[in-house]
DNA sequence: TGTTGGCACTCGGGAAGACAGAGTGCCAGG
DNA sequence: CCTGGCACTCTGTCTTCCCGAGTGCCAACA
């Protein structure tokens, strides 16, 4: 009994102080949730919720502030999920079906997210390491020069400029190019390397050097660059949370492609509502901010990850079924085109 | 003479300002710059110079800011484009120089622009309007659908889906794309148009419904798609900078691609550089800031602006030299891949 | 006519002090 | 174990005050 009431206090300080954004005490408390229990009472709750360290009092006579400890037990017992509305979910229905390519959709999912939650949104690029070759195309630039073009079954065009060893004639290009497509089609990471492997011994010795050179650049791009393009949107939300302390820093962090794809990728389960708290990130930058994330996909195969970033002190239920929301329909989105 | 000596102050009153940041008074001036005069005449040079409307005080007290009109004429008559340093050009050559793929070339310049000015920049990609067809490549997706990419001579890569009319086999797809790429090679955005209304006439009648669709896409994409992308770093020099007021506007505007497309776009000459200073910007939440942008190209070809965007009271013969030293840094890179 | 030193005046911003209010801890009684 | 009461503490705000930077004007001077 007596715990369950330290909870609901606890659950109470939370919700108030999210929400005025002040330290939260006890006459309040009393007043606007109906604990059925005297501010005395709470007091004594709240000293020994202090004493567990999951709220704090800014000075001796103010009211108390959750800690990081203290929602991390709100998001893990005490509070759950809120579904959007049916008019949000429409709205992120319409905003997102009129997207022609993966540009669009994660540029525009990116920025239904931030709206959608006032926060900073963070949206990973469709991840290449599960996906399949659809097609290669070479395109001949100058004699030693081609651009490979490197298309994915989930719509995601790779280009690179190739610098090849030896000079080539146009035809052999188109030669290479079928060879690839043969060899490549429906291919996933896995099968590629093997015919990385494989391939260029059954080439007549001429064209080996410049099919080993392809070949390298291809694996090197489905590898190397599976996560590396990161977006956000939604900074402006920042300036009117008043962060006061740090905005420069969480401006930075989010510059730094190497902060966002840690806080992206240091998550457990690929499938689950991640949530990390304060001092929980993987950046000095960003303690006083979360990060909610969710992984997303097309069908049942994870791709990616989203998520948003915002100040400690975010609705969590909230953010946490925007978040869920929207994966779910970028997951729809993509496994439909 | 008199005229001399006071645009002489004005010069003196933009340089303080922008090194201090505080309200520049007569005694102050008198001390840090020999103009060889007292105070006492500064004070009467000053008075005029806000008559004209060139500088202002804040409060009766205090020392003279400049205005936007002030800032004008500093620019237009009384400031010099400050050439880089010779490590800065050394710095942005390496740096721009790894560079591998268009994508790249953009994400490097726009951070390289951001740091060397310690403020925000902004860079648009190169338009297509000038760029030809180099490539044309049609992958089936299934029966009415195909992806298509579009590949130009500035090593951009277009790509969208594309729904067709009517279920197509798929060697009607690559006789298309032959034609396509035979008709299309090296042609500008006048010449596809030509195309356009020519081509499909020489086909036979069942595959002109799909060839109609293709080519109004490609239209579509190398017109209308043409100066859509714009990127943007550096916002984190922005809360260092201490704006104080207007840092959520200034955020909220270069979230807003119309916004950045106004700015960049509503300029006169291509090759020249253009300051824009407080008021004179296109958009009311931007008051307060300057924006300096050049034309960059390959060879002599102008294909796109970038810029940088930052408080009124920047060092702008500092800030336009780096602005011009990256536009052609960044020719020089595109014209030779 | 233009420059200079002198002088009284103005006003913003920081320091110091006073005050109200919210909140606490503790204690004794139910 | 809960509750009302009470003394205490501290912050944030408001007021007042004062200093100093800076001005405008004036009379004198070259």
């Amino acid at each position: 009994m007596v715990d369950d009431r330290r909870l609901a206090v606890l659950r109470a300080i939370v919700e108030d102080y999210v929400s005025t954004n002040e330290p939260v005490g006890s006459k309040a408390l009393a007043d606007r949730h109906n604990l059925g229990v005297s501010p005395a009472t709470i007091r004594n709750d709240m000293a020994a919720l202090e004493d567990q360290g999951y709220i704090h009092q800014p000075h001796t006579s103010a009211g108390r502030v959750p800690t990081d400890k203290g929602y991390r037990l709100f998001v893990d017992r005490l509070s759950q999920v809120k579904p959007l509305t049916a008019a949000e979910r429409r709205a992120i229905e319409t905003f997102l079906a009129g997207a022609v390519d993966l540009d669009e959709i994660v540029t525009r999912t990116v920025r239904l997210l931030a709206q959608l939650t006032r926060q900073v949104a963070v949206v990973q690029y469709p991840s290449l390491t599960r996906s399949t070759v659809r097609h290669v195309e070479i395109v001949p630039l100058s004699e030693r020069r081609v651009m490979l073009v490197l298309i994915t079954n989930t719509g995601r065009v790779e280009q690179r400029v190739v610098d090849l060893p030896d000079s080539i004639a146009d035809d052999r290009v188109a030669h290479l190019r079928s060879v690839l497509n043969a060899a490549l089609d429906g291919c996933g990471l896995a099968k590629v390397s093997d015919v990385v492997a494989d391939l260029p011994e059954r080439l007549p010795p001429e064209d080996r050097p410049a099919m080993i050179t392809l070949l390298s650049v291809i694996l090197e791009t489905l590898v190397e660059r599976h996560e590396e393009k990161i977006v956000f949107a939604g900074a402006a939300n920042l300036a009117a949370a008043d962060f006061s302390v740090g905005l420069r820093d969480v401006l930075e962090a989010l510059e730094e492609q190497v902060v966002l794809m840690r806080l992206l990728g240091e998550t457990g389960d690929l499938s689950e509502l991640t949530v990390r708290i304060g001092s929980e990130n993987p950046y000095t930058g960003l303690r006083g901010t979360s990060f909610v994330a969710a992984g997303y996909g097309a069908g049942d195969k994870e791709l990616a990850r989203l998520g948003v970033l915002g100040p400690t002190r975010m609705d969590y239920p909230v953010t946490m079924g925007a978040v869920r929301a929207v994966a779910r329909y970028v997951g729809q989105i993509l496994a439909g085109s």
